[in-house]
DNA sequence: AGAGCGATGGCCT
DNA sequence: GGCCATCGCTCTA
């Protein structure tokens, strides 16, 4: 289903996706995990890909709410975002961390391992796990292969500053569940 | 046409 | 905590 908080900035809607579901329905099988960690970008935020305007990998930001955004990084890795707010404003909720759900095997296999602990704790996991790659970026959480269920409501939300940027390091857009496992880091940085 | 640069993860100490 | 593989995208010329 596609929640209504995705037509908020997202900065407001960050925290309301925490313990979404989110499901990925491949040839493969069906995986899905609870949201536990995201940060928010925008198109004033020079840490944004939105920030120098739209290019062809970057369209899909400027799109409607509930477009999936995948881009590749470092030579190796896909992350995940969904676009919230109007159509032009770039955007965009970068999902950080699972907790698995459903479809734990399938996982440890697109892994290649086994301790759950470390299946979909970080943005690249979580895209490995979940079979998400490029050619997912563009569509939108109604199209089917991927979507959110509703979940759990978290008991408590801790908000940082985010992870693994240059710029803008000081905003505090990163939100996750306070006390899960699942979490990349519990600190802000290191 | 080519250089520079990452919204990371895994391995090592 | 520190190092670094690896390659698509953007910017400059």
């Amino acid at each position: 289903m596609l929640p209504a908080f995705l037509e908020q900035d997202a900065v407001e809607a960050a925290p309301q996706l925490l313990g979404w579901k989110l499901v990925s329905r491949t040839a493969a099988g069906i995986t899905s995990g609870y949201i536990v960690e995201v940060e928010a970008y925008s198109m004033e935020d020079p840490a944004s890909h939105s920030f120098r305007g739209l290019t062809p990998r970057t369209a899909p930001m400027f799109k409607r709410a509930g477009t999936i955004y995948v881009y590749f990084t470092y030579g190796m890795h896909y992350c995940m975002n969904i676009v919230t707010g109007p159509v032009g404003h770039g955007q965009a909720l970068l999902i950080r961390a699972l907790e698995p759900v459903d479809g734990i095997g399938l996982m440890q296999a697109r892994r290649d391992l086994e301790n759950v602990n470390q299946l979909t704790n970080g943005p690249g996991k979580l895209a490995q796990a979940l079979g998400i790659d490029k050619a997912l970026s563009g569509s939108h959480l109604t199209d089917g292969k991927l979507s959110l269920e509703p979940g759990f409501r978290p008991a408590d939300i801790t908000q940082t500053t985010r992870i693994g940027i240059t710029k803008a390091i000081d905003q505090p857009w990163r939100f996750f569940v306070t006390g899960n496992q699942f979490v990349s880091r519990q600190a802000a940085r290191g």
